[in-house]
DNA sequence: GCCAACGTTGGC
DNA sequence: GCCAACGTTGGC
């Protein structure tokens, strides 16, 4: 069973573009512990909508987990973990954050009820709709 | 730039 | 262990 994911990012800080050009990047400066929760419960090969915060407000692309949840070296507690993700595809049409909110089947995502939650669970009806939206 | 939501900290 | 104060995130 593949699981589903939405991975937010600030575009100023490491945008998708930034991802593909490198071919993947650690997933790390999680400090929120339902967030890290999640990052624990991916495994590899799971899929991860990538989310552009603050600039863009949108839904670009899917990431895939290339590496599973390990000790993230940025954080001295060593409480805190990182994942290695990939990226998979860039979104024919990325879907907006207003699109979500209008649409019913998205209105209980956790990015819009959540919405400062940087890592989050998608539920599989909700994913194939961001599909059909995004036009893959 | 403002403000709401939420998490964390620290005094009691 | 409660709660006020403060800091951070992120949408508008």
């Amino acid at each position: 069973m593949t699981g589903y994911w939405l991975i937010k990012s600030e575009p100023s800080v490491y945008a998708w573009e930034r991802l593909v050009k490198e071919g993947g990047a650690r997933w790390d400066g999680v400090r929120n512990h339902q967030a890290a929760a999640s990052l624990k419960a991916m495994k590899k090969g799971d899929c991860a909508f990538f989310y552009h915060s603050n600039e863009g407000l949108a839904i670009v692309g899917i990431a895939t987990v290339a590496k599973t949840a390990y000790a993230d070296p940025s954080d001295k507690t060593g409480k805190f973990v990182a994942v290695d993700v990939a990226p998979f595809k860039a979104l024919a049409k990325p879907v907006s954050l207003s699109a979500i909110k209008n649409d019913p089947a998205l209105k209980n995502m956790a990015l819009v009820r959540q919405s400062r939650l940087s890592v989050s669970p998608v539920a599989p009806d909700e994913w194939q709709r961001i599909l059909e939206l995004a036009k893959i």
